[in-house]
DNA sequence: CATGAATGAGGCTTCATTCAT
DNA sequence: GATGAATGAAGCCTCATTCAT
């Protein structure tokens, strides 16, 4: 029931402040690699020469290629969620709430393509922490809404299959949008996006 | 306008009826590994172990390993829009055509699970296909769903927009409880998401 | 001494005129795939697809693909001595029966670039045909230098130095002019080349 | 007007002393086989084990099978051109410095038969690297006879011609006699040779 | 901490050839 | 005579990972 993900925090094996910086420029590195080309077609050395470190150096920080991709995955996790939960904090309505969200994610998306490209091929390299990062960011919006549904804000439905709904619908708009138009999304697309969220797509008295 | 994908019929390289079932085979192997395991952690070898010939055969069919996921993919595009087409043929509501719909969808997801994972890697191993796979597949839905407004039955939304909320929606609905956890979805979820889908998230007067 | 060619004639397995037509077929198509590019460029496949026949019929005429190349060469040699003895038939002085060889071998180079790069590479296919048709070409213009030599009209060099010397030049004139420009030898390389080969480089009392 | 080669030096991709060693092991052994059994019956693995190394040890000094035969070729025609440049410093009339290019050309090929096979199957391996290494050949040959003949030493030929003719000769005769019988140019044939070149084949007054 | 040489398993693909029809 | 399916050996190359320095 609870997050799963407590042995799930990035490891870091570095231990000075130069290692540190190696680390990030590695993480850096396959960040944009990983983005660009997907984890299969992506290779060690490429991100070792992207760095400007030696094939070897990988080594000291990752234990395996997986390894650097887990942890991008994990760091991802806590950054949307985080930036996610600052944005509608002090929020009061869910309604409101759910609109800055939406901003919230679309404008993280837009600014972190690469990343959120890792997460969704999660499915592929690990699915493990593919599940984790679906069931972890499922639950932190199912709190949301179980509370605005017993405020009376929203309909009583299962709050999960509520959840994967709006996720569903963020990740296809985000892809359509902005992953395959490089831009970001339209007004126009996620007012009626909006629309359709709160109110369906039946015509009342249609 | 139309589908561009006009020119996306699988190649077939077989010229008799023995090489037709040679070639059916391997096309089965592969849908069934792919599925299993990902396109990249697919050898070629295994999909020729599987399917019973040797390992130049494979290439009398299909040029490539790419190939074949292509094929798999274009096969798939067709089979489900036919399925979906003639299920809800008569059916004249827009209303019992999106239940009837999601219920086709989950049954051909459910009964194809590899053929599903297969498309949804597509995203990573050849992204021209995927695109044509889901602006195929969302030309056709909008069609739909055009028609509906126009009949007052739907609210006036881009029907682009609306057609991505809903694919997302049944893609991760789908991926949730079928692909996870390998049954069908539960009946109250999909009345949930039926609801959710027709009257949206908001209580009325909430 | 004698011509060890006995045994080198091409061998025809095609018992029926139109079995003769498809050995025709394949042949030409052999010779320009090969000419174009290379014979271990050349699988056998493509050959049987210009000649516009299956795979199994290139084995009904040639027992391997080496097998066709050779009789390429075999064909080439008794051809290009044909011709060049056809056009020097008659003429008495070796200074011109010289300048007629010349120009008849470069306009059979030009007309047949392809079966003389094959000629040429020969010496890494089948070195032991390569070298059959090197010296029986020696062997034939050995005789006609040798004659000239008794009749005072010539130096007495040894023949085959001659022969080889007058070959090099031959073959290399035709590369660079004829395979590298792809056009006829120009009239004053030519001049120059008979020049050469006819008084030497040194300028006499130089 | 200057070597075009200037973008052709041996790429080097050994960064410490051990590598470089292992870069000549490889070099090394896969002259040896290209020359005995030409590039396309020669395996990287065969390269690999007579240089004592692991397979994937090749690929971390050659991008490619083709590209150690490319190097090869340029070193070639560093080296041979070097030697010739060295041997025939000094020597004031063109006469002499033929008779001592000659010599020194085939010694040079009596010692290294390996890599002069090479270059001349470059043509059927890459014909870019071939040509290049004729014309570069051919430049510096034509800047001596050019020379010679503004002394008044040489009959007024086109030069490129004439360098042409003596490379064809050379060859040939090179052929012949090292490559085929594996043993120096007879001091005959060498004479006759010398003298065909520098005075033609036709008799004075014949 | 960093380097880069070395490894070797394994993957994809080609292709000459055979054979049943 | 002709077809085309099938084979399987063999080749080239990639790459994650290890290790000595």
């Amino acid at each position: 029931m609870s997050t799963s993900g407590n042995k799930l925090e990035p490891v870091n094996k570095a231990k000075t402040p130069k290692g540190e910086l190696t680390r990030q420029k590695l993480l850096e590195a396959a960040e944009e690699i990983f983005g660009d080309k997907g984890f299969y077609n992506t290779s060690v050395v490429e991100i070792t020469q992207r760095a400007g470190v030696a094939q070897g150096t990988f080594y000291v920080y990752f234990s395996s290629k997986h390894e650097v991709f887990r942890q991008l995955v994990i760091m991802l996790n806590h950054t949307i969620r985080r930036e996610i939960q600052q944005a509608i904090s002090g929020v009061k309505s869910r309604r409101e709430q759910e609109i800055i969200g939406y901003q919230t994610f679309f404008n993280f998306v837009l600014n972190h393509k690469n990343l959120y490209k890792i997460v969704l091929e999660a499915q592929w390299v690990d699915d493990e922490i593919y599940r984790w990062y679906f069931k972890t960011f499922a639950e932190g919006y199912m709190q949301g809404l179980t509370e605005a549904m017993k405020q009376g804000e929203l309909r009583n439905l299962d709050p999960e299959c509520l959840a994967y709904c709006l996720m569903g619908i963020t990740i296809e708009i985000g892809k359509r949008w902005i992953l395959w138009e490089g831009k970001e999304v339209p007004q126009n697309i996620l007012n009626d996006m909006t629309e359709f969220v709160f109110h369906g797509m039946l015509k009342p008295g249609g």
